[in-house]
DNA sequence: GATGAATGAGTATTCATTCAT
DNA sequence: AATGAATGAATACTCATTCAT
């Protein structure tokens, strides 16, 4: 099992690592049997613990899926703005981010099926990851490299090529083209000719950022 | 309660009759409650029958899930293929089909309610609904109009721009200007530029082939 | 476990005769255990059922509670009733009812304990066998030997009185005695005077009817 | 939240002072969803205490509502008392006591309201503040103003008349009249007449002992 | 004494599925 | 084929109680 967050949260109190040990449970769980499959007497069995002590966590399974989305999701977003900071084009952060944060999901399956389950659940665009990528976008607009206008719709119309794509690959090995065509479909909704999309792809990779096997995270684990 | 299946089997025998009312008492439970949240109960409740009388025509919920939305995406496209009869360009077709089974997805509410949250279950790609798309991009590809390699990435991709729409329009009233870039959209990730995208829709409507108000299909309904 | 209501629908469809057991069963573990602190699985269990079975018949504890206490309280005024059947004087009758109600109720004791745990939870004057009740003493009122205005707050103080003294006898043995003030204090809150209380006791037990042993109900029981 | 318990042991050591907080909360607990219903956490919620701390206090759910009861009854009855110093007819005394004691639990309806659950649960004769009415009343049989002998069933049913009239009030306004009726009825289980009642109710009612808005306790609250 | 996280037994309730009628 | 009563495994959630800090 994975162990993220709560390795994230030793030396924290006892209650936050608690909480990060059920986090980590519940993602493990998740992406093994989905999450409307998933019972909390697993999670908290996974994590050791007894199945009250999920209750003084969380609400219900609801909320204990939308905290392990959630920290997913930032914790990738939080990374890809870090590695994207001196990334100044808007349009180059939005291909980077959208190319990495399906590597990263790839690279961390568990991460990823539970990122694709909860998203069969609930639209993913008002997710506070997903604000990274609004930012992006309406960064390329003010620079003049797009001409969108940035709303809840087309948000979601790339949040579905994304999960889309990255459920697709989940089921098999990494494949690079059928990233670059996601990233370039991602342009393409953003106003960009076929042509300007492949160009803006290879000019990227140029830059080695696209790297698959540099992108993934730090993941300890465990059995 | 819409009673389009049960009314379709009428002079076929007893059996048919039997299963096409408990598909559309299926299709009224699911649209109501999502496919996850429903129980057998309930819809042999809603068809008037015991529960016992499910197993005789379904294995279980999935297959009744399967049976549903099969009947329904088949019974859209049967009738968007008639027609699309003298309509001979494939990139027409394929959005005016687009359109269409957005519109009649939304004007009957239960049926689009249903063909999303059975989307959020499966890949939609591989329903025989679909397979009307495919002929209908392969088509163009063969008319020189589009220059796309059709595989299952592309349709699930597509596929995810149409369920998208349509599970965000669910919730309000049909806007045409979504209809419109959902389109236009389809048509960029098969290569076409926003511009010729642009035009090609116009073009179409024309026609007035995407007349929202003609769209609707006939559907029986009581009560 | 005594067996009334189950061997009452002997004859009957086999969903009475279940639902006739879950009552019996429900009656053994409510008497043993108070309303408050059974669980549905005992009474199942005591059934010989499965748990899911209780659902088929009841909404929940305070369904099974409520039919349970009617099905006590009404077999017993029926009982009293038949008994009381040339008895036309209003407030005999309501002698009679009284002492022997609490009388069959002490006889069978696991009856005596329902009513008294059912009795501390709702106010039990609105129980359709408190409409017997009621019936005596308009009777007796219009055969002018009362002069009382029947409502329900009378009705509430008159079970008060009833059910304190059942539940105060069922933790010994039958005392004549409680019996006999009880009943006088009935008659005291109806009008009386302690002295013609007294001698109306007096004159109903002539007849005979005030016999505790003549009074208890048979009532089948096994083990 | 009426704060009287932990008012009164200001001053006292720390100690008295949490557990003052523990019995005012659960008044209030217990007043509003029935003693039965409530839990500890709650109690402790409501007094702003760690869960943990209920345990250095009281033994359990049963202990706390005894205590509360107690509190409440001693401190209604010893009001009562001080009130009552100059009446020396114990009759008087007895439809003095009985009369402002449904009051003062009227007006102040936590208290009204957790005395009832509590006479669900247990007979209340035994209760110390019953002492004052078993004293009254051997003091009305010594001045030979009653003719009774006074013993537990007695006290049951002139509680069950109170504790049942106080129910029946709980739920409306207040009513005069069912006050008076309470009164009668309990000096008629007492062996007086009922034209004798209601003389002695006149009679002490001309004392202005009785008016219902002189007889409120002065309970300090916030919010 | 106070805290509050952890515990885990206990309970209601749901629901797919079976099967005798 | 249809019925519908019975089943019992599964599961969410509660809550009194303990105990290390």
């Amino acid at each position: 099992m994975q162990t993220y967050f709560r390795t994230q949260s030793i030396g924290s109190n006892k209650r936050a690592r608690t909480r990060g040990m059920l986090i980590d449970s519940a993602i493990e769980v998740f992406s093994t049997k989905g999450i409307e499959d998933a019972s909390i007497n697993e999670i908290t069995a996974m994590a050791g613990m007894a199945n009250g002590t999920f209750y003084n966590h969380f609400k219900d399974k609801d909320d204990v899926a939308y905290a392990s989305t959630e920290a997913i999701a930032l914790e990738i977003a939080k990374q890809l703005n870090d590695r994207m900071n001196d990334l100044d084009q808007g349009v180059s952060r939005v291909v980077v981010a959208s190319w990495s944060f399906i590597c990263i999901a790839l690279a961390a399956r568990p991460w990823g099926r539970v990122l694709v389950s909860q998203y069969q659940r609930r639209p993913v665009a008002e997710s506070s990851a997903f604000e990274y990528m609004r930012g992006d976008i309406q960064r390329a607009v003010t620079q003049r490299n797009l001409d969108v206008t940035v709303d809840w719709f087309l948000l979601e119309q790339i949040a579905a090529l994304m999960m889309t794509a990255l459920r697709g690959m989940l089921g098999g090995e990494l494949r690079t083209e059928l990233l670059a065509r996601t990233c370039e479909n991602i342009l393409r909704l953003l106003g960009m000719t076929p042509l300007q999309a492949k160009r803006e792809l290879a000019r990227v990779s140029r830059h080695a950022l696209l790297d698959p096997n540099a992108s993934g995270v730090a993941i300890s684990s465990e059995i």
